[in-house]
Formats: structure tokens, sequence, C-alpha cells
DNA sequence: GCAAAAGTGTTCTCTATACACCCATGG
DNA sequence: CCATGGGTGTATAGAGAACACTTTTGC
């Protein structure tokens, strides 16, 4: 296995900060059903999100938007830091069997030496990102440790790597809180959607039904919508109408936090 | 200068993860205003947040707890995460006259050598606390850098070392989107209060007057309060009633947020 | 009695909610 | 013409805002 400035371990060991890491929850919305963006490993049942580390010269948020582009291909999509994960035994969290598992994929990887197990079996701290991004606009790419790159429902994710669930969880929290401050409607739909599409979306997070005729007029009422042509199905009822946000408008009131209870 | 296990040096550069700081927002309230607590660097007129490191084998919300456990004498009190700062250059933001009067600082300290030096002047990630406390029940105390620690105004704060004024702003912005989440009445004000202390509270939170007998009525209406005995203040009107929190329904509401508007 | 602040009442407006109704569309 | 879902109307209840009124306290 040949050493080359460009291998894996000086990528790593000599360009990146020790002790430190990204992990990013990528949120997307598809067929009325929030996902979330995750790697699994080569050979193995075993899944973990998207992650990576912080090179010595960079800023950790261009970090991040460089591991999210790797994975999904996207540039400047909403990208938000949400937690520090540092626990002191969180690196301690896999298995025996796990851990095994890992050193025999690193040990296959083409510039893995020594150093590097050194340095990656060192104590990490790691910053988890969330992301909103519009499915369609995306192209999974698996990383070097991986084989596959997929969306999974949010209401049925395998079990993950370390604290990876436990990210999650965190990451989906700080969803729920800040929700009326954040750009779900804009950045998971297409650009032009139907008020149905951003109903179903609400009753996604909020995880409770809400009321046709209210939601439509309320989300109207706020002003920042653009109203398109209709959209014809195919289906035997009236067409809706396609909508897509006025952008400046939607920004202002984000400021301020698009509140609903319906 | 003679170097024992004790000293600083090996208390640092042994026992704590090189690269990784923590920075306290340690807010709370008195006559009226919002106030954070603040360090003073010995013989210099230049001001920090309360900060320190983490062991090798503590949790960082640990270390959290015991820093902001040395700055105020406090124990379990309300103690957030909110962001992590970690920009290339952020250690780089002080000015030369500022780094040479550290080095000066830091050179007269008992236990501090050259291997202390060349640690601390790492590029640092800082992740940010910030604490909701009563300070009537604080007493400040300086770390071996200050030689005070004093609650200063947060309207009128000073400049502060390198990014610590943009650390205070997304906390208090943080602070902003959570309120409704947050526990303020209960931390911050003293145990028995009456509703214009809490009215006053929360003006200063949202920096705008709120009408007196509709926050009454909304507030008493959430079902969180016990009412105690009328306090006399000497003066020459009617005596208001004390107020606890019911801490059991306080805590049920605030899962779902308390909501303000009035 | 008077001034000041607490506590309570009243009115008006606005919004949320529920549900009724008509409209477009394709079979 | 019927089933289905979109778009609009409406009636009711509750919340919020503004402000009037009464009560308590010390001088």
């Amino acid at each position: 296995m040949s050493q080359t400035p460009n291998d894996l371990t000086s990528q790593l060991v000599d360009n990146c900060l020790p002790g430190n890491s990204i992990d990013c929850v990528i949120l997307g919305y598809d067929e009325q059903q929030l996902k979330i963006l995750l790697l699994k490993w080569k050979h193995e049942d075993m899944w973990c999100l998207p992650g990576g580390f912080i090179r010595k010269d960079e800023d950790m948020n261009q970090a991040a938007q460089r591991i999210l582009e790797m994975r999904t291909g996207l540039k400047s999509v909403f990208l938000n830091q949400f937690y520090t994960f540092a626990s002191a035994k969180r690196s301690k969290l896999n298995t025996e069997v796990q851990l095994t598992r890992m050193d025999h994929i690193l040990k296959g990887l083409h510039g893995v030496d020594d150093r590097f197990i050194d340095w990656i079996k060192e104590r990490f701290i790691t910053t988890g990102y969330f992301a909103l991004v519009d499915i369609r606009k995306t192209s999974p790419h698996p990383d070097v440790l991986s084989e596959k790159c997929e969306w999974k429902t949010i209401s049925s994710l395998p079990e993950l790597m370390m604290d990876h669930n436990e990210i999650i969880v965190k990451a989906l929290e700080h969803l729920r809180i800040q929700l009326n401050y954040l750009p779900i409607g804009m950045s998971l739909l297409p650009q032009k959607f139907t008020m149905r599409d951003l109903q179903k979306l609400y009753e996604a997070f909020l995880n409770t039904p809400l009321e046709r005729s209210n939601f439509q007029r309320k989300m109207l009422k706020l002003g920042i919508f653009v109203r398109h042509e209709k959209h014809l199905t195919g289906a035997a009822n009236k067409a809706p109408y396609l909508y897509s946000f006025d952008i400046p408008k939607y920004n202002e009131l984000l400021e301020k936090g698009i509140g609903f209870a319906y």
C-alpha cells in the first residue's frame, strides 16, 4: 500500500483538526414523509450519518457545507449548526463487534496506516448540523467507508452507529422548537407546489391533521405566495392552483417567525 | 518558577483536550435589567466571558457546569449549550497589543511555561453555553487571569476579547427564539415575586412595554402560580400579592411553550 | 382626602374553528 | 350526473387590546 501525500492518512491526520468532527442530519420531504439521508457501511448492516472532519485552515461551517455538497451534490442550501456532542464516552458506544468490523473496513482502504488508526481512535467531539433540502435535486454519493447513501423515512430509521440516533433526536427537537423560524416550505418543497402539498408538509412536522379550508386561507393571508397556473393532475376533480414563494416577503416574515396552530 | 504536577501547565496541557474550550454567557436579572457576568483581566481594561477547558475524561456539559460553579458558586442552575464557534481565524481577532498583554499576564502566572504558551496559542474551537441564574444567589469569583468578576448591564457591555461580543449576540438570538421554552421566570426571579416583577422581566426580554392589567390576567390564567401573602412595600399604595411558581405545572407548560404577545 | 399602584370589569375587535356550500374535473 | 377534491362563505366562541372603574395603602 503506497503512501503518497494525497492518501487518506495525510489528508486527515496531517490536514484536519484532531478530535473534532462534523455530522449532518440532512432532511428531505418526499411522498408526504420526512426523510433523512443515511450511509450504509461496506459489507455490514451498519448505518450512520454523513460526516467528516475540519481542515486546519477551514471554518467549521465551511467544512459542513463541503461535506453536504459531497454527499448530495447541493450547494447553498439551508444548513444550520444545532448542537455539539461531547460526552466523554461517545466513541465507546460501539460494541466490540462493531469495532472489529470498523477496523477491518479501515484497514482495507487504500492509504490507511497505523497513524490513521491511532488518530481516529482518539476521543472525538462532533458538531451536528442539519440541512433542509429538496430531495428531487439531490444525487446522493456514498463516502469511502460506505457502499450506499439512501433516504430513510424518519419514522422507521435503522439502528445507527455510536450516538447517531441521539444526534437525530436532538436535531428533530431543535427543529420543533425553531419551526416557526425555519424555511421549511421553501427548502423542502419543489419550487411550485399546491396548498395541499404545503399542508401535508406541515402535518408531517406537527404530526397532526390540519383543517383544509382554514389552512389555505390563513396561509394565503400571510401574503408570501405567488399564484401560478392551475395544475391538471388528470384526477377527476377540480384542479388546484400552483404557488411559489415570494422570496423577499417570505424571508422578511421568517425573521418574525411564521406561527401556526390551526 | 517551580514545576509541580499540580501547576497550571500540567493541569491544562496534560489533562485537558487540546483545541477545545468553553465560554459561558451567564444571564441574570436585577434592578429591572438583564445582566451578564464578565471577567476583567489583571491590570488591563480587557473584559471576557468566563470560560475554561474540558478534561480528557469529562463530558463537555459537566465541564460547563464546573466552570459555572467556579465563577458563581451555583450548582444545578439552568444551563444550555447554544452554539459552537469555530471560524479558522477566531483566535487571531486580538490586536497585537492585546496579544502582548496576554503574553505578559500569562508569563507572570505561577506554573506557566513554554509548553503552556504553545498549547494555548493553537487554534481553538469554543462551545458557548448560556445560563440563567438568580443574581442574588451568586457570589462571583475571578479566575487566575482576572482581577474582577462583575455583572454588566446588557445594554452597555464593554468591548470584549476575541469573538466574545459575537458569542453574546448569538446567545441572545437563541434566547429570543427559544424564549417560550425557557424557564426565564423561575430561573431569574427570586422564589417569591410580584406580577409587576414578572412583567418587568418580560418587558426586558421583549424590549417593549406590556399592558399591566392584561398581563396579570393572562399570566394567572395559565394556572402555574401559587399565591402567597401580600407584600407591604411601605409605599403609599395597594400592596401586591406575592407569587411563586407551581413547579410541576410550570415545567409541564414549558414543554409546550409559554407564548406571549399581549 | 389624595396620590399611586393593585386588582377587576367591560367593550370591541380579531382570530380560530368548524362546517356548509358551490365549483371544476374526468369517468 | 356522479364522485372527488378545490375554493370560498359564514356563524360561533374565545383571545387580545384598550381603557374605565374600584380597592388598598401611606402620608
